[in-house]
DNA sequence: AAAATTTAAGATATCGATTAAGACGTATTC
DNA sequence: GAATACGTCTTAATCGATATCTTAAATTTT
């Protein structure tokens, strides 16, 4: 249909898209020979591949069709990306970029593409690219029926800031962290303490705890770095009470100035605010400045991640650097190179910075 | 192999993943009645749809295998966003970033899924990945080579701050936001004029341009803005000479710290410096800070973009707000809806906020 | 009640590529 | 010089799902 012939030379319409079968037939070879032109080079000659490649390029063919080599492979070189809550939440989070920085980093690398799937099905959605992708790198405490789809693919799954016993994962030691910065921060018994805690409890609004709240199980991550604050406070014989402890349920900047109004306006003000991400301490630092209260003279602020902002803030913050962007690069490559059993904590590192007395 | 027949009961391992053939066999369905269970509701009963479902949900069965559908049906629900650079850049930039949470917004919407593919290919890399998704948005000034490839698998495309008559795009009026900005910025005849410019010539260092860069051809995004800085400096009767301005390759707060450090150590110094984006504006108010420069006292800053970032610095940025969500919402909308051809361009809106006079 | 129409489900060719196995001629070995 | 190995290319089965075309049954129409 699409090739017409006249006087020996046989014309393709360079309109119409070709197959792998197609131009094997132009350039009349076997289509075994056009496949291995493009995927194994050793089996055949060099130069009957390059006329391949170079005449299959002239004619608009520009290498086999992913779907088609996917279905005979059972391979995609497509890794699945599954981040927390909606894509559109996720992608504003700089921490979730470092980490799609890292992993983007090492795909590319390797050949690989990277498809972005959200673990939040709205109503009437459905999941269907999952089948695609050769492996996953889920982000975040996915939830649970999620997380189970994802296993049953039975492809490889490495989970980043989140640990389950099926699959292999990357974290970083929250409570250590957080123990150290806190340490660092809290001079004596004398401090008054406050924490402005990410995700501490299961519900949408700012809010301060109570006792209550914190019998209650929360988010892994978020209780060890709980923990972390906890215990370093304990060892300076300070104690934390739950009043002194605000959830913010996204890390966001506009709810943190919230929770950081309400905790730096309470009496008697802290002198140590415990910041469980940048975006809250940066958050912080605005509130402190439109409260005319001076930071680190008279508040101590930490945060966490150790997001670029975090340095060129005035005053620059004093965090945890938790290297978002080689988790990214060891999940990845954790992934590609099949180690799906291990279990990696990399290290933790205090930034001293000028938020801090 | 995987189905072992005893006392007439016939079980399947649920280890190995099994296809909609094999579920088909095991619900005495044709394969055709499951394809349309999963597809066209209306094809059959309201409750044979409905057993199928459950029971092959129960068999571990997660749904058509993406690769073979793609290939049947020749749709993949994929689309491919191919951003400028690298992608381990891109993903930093906080305007790609929010273009791709608008993107990321309406595909989740319409059921559709995310595949990232950078422009820049380097030595060794193949593409291959464009064969599937249905189309593409291409973000920024993607080189020829690249555009070229995309353009002739012959699928819609959708270009983003860039123009080619071949296909569709979603812009923003640059000359006429760059115009305005510096309208307001400039008071008089009497302000030196400095430009903190992005991408003005083909030069991966910062450098203060000469005359002849000027005459050469610029990027079409930064050119429009320049012009638009300029035609409102010549209204008011000022001259920008090509020494009072500087190229920053890439958008980094780095490098743009390097040439505000240039830029506002010159004699004179300047009273006004426009700034191609944000990062750089940001990276001025911090230099500035350091010179014991007063912003907006002795000098003007004007950036570009509206980041999130820029309304909560000290002081804030003015700038003109491009709506890189909406330009992302509005670009996947085209393509979902098929206007392959027509060339938006969105209103820039000046945003006042405190770094200007 | 016979004919016409609608509804429900099955049979099968097909999408585009990969790859194991095989064919064929040439080079190497003893 | 026969046997073996090697390099090069071809044949053909296959991956998993979809959609067209049938067939059979149920329902409506006349």
């Amino acid at each position: 249909m699409q090739q017409l012939e006249s006087n020996g030379v046989v014309q393709v319409s360079r309109t119409k898209k070709l197959n792998l079968k197609q131009v094997a037939e132009e350039l009349g070879v076997s289509t075994a020979t056009v496949s291995n032109a493009f995927n194994r080079p050793d089996q055949l000659s060099a130069k009957l591949r390059e006329r391949i490649l170079l005449e299959a390029a002239e004619l608009g063919y520009h290498g086999p069709n992913l779907a088609a080599r996917t279905l005979r492979r059972g391979e995609s070189d497509v890794i699945g990306v599954m981040l927390l809550d909606s894509l559109t939440y996720s992608l504003s989070d700089p921490v979730a970029n470092q980490l799609l920085q890292g992993i983007a980093e090492v795909l590319v690398e390797r050949n690989k593409h990277m498809l972005l799937l959200s673990s939040r099905i709205e109503a009437g959605q459905q999941r269907g690219a999952e089948s695609l992708p050769d492996g996953f790198i889920l982000y975040g405490a996915i939830d649970q029926h999620s997380f189970d789809f994802i296993l049953k693919t039975g492809k490889p799954v490495i989970v980043v800031d989140s640990e389950y016993k099926e699959t292999a994962s990357v974290n970083i030691d929250n409570q250590n962290g957080a123990f150290r910065i806190a340490e660092y921060a809290i001079h004596d018994e004398n401090e008054k303490v406050a924490i402005l805690g990410l995700r501490l409890i299961n519900t949408d609004r700012v809010c301060r705890l109570t006792e209550a709240d914190l019998a209650q199980e929360s988010q892994e991550v978020s209780q060890a770095r709980l923990a972390g604050y906890q215990m370093a406070a304990e060892q300076k014989n300070c104690h934390i009470p739950a009043a002194s402890m605000w959830h913010i349920p996204i890390n966001d900047a506009e709810l943190a100035e919230i929770a950081a109004r309400e905790a730096l306006t309470v009496n008697p003000r802290p002198t140590v605010l415990l910041c469980m991400s940048d975006i809250i301490a940066l958050a912080a630092i605005r509130v402190a400045r439109e409260l005319n209260i001076r930071v680190p003279e008279e508040l101590s602020i930490t945060g966490f991640d150790d997001i670029p902002e975090s340095a060129r803030s005035e005053p620059p913050i004093t965090t945890v650097c938790q290297q978002s962007i080689e988790k990214g690069r060891m999940a990845a490559r954790l992934l590609l190179d099949g180690k799906a059993k291990e279990h990696l904590v990399l290290e933790t590192r205090l930034v001293v910075r000028g938020s801090c007395r």
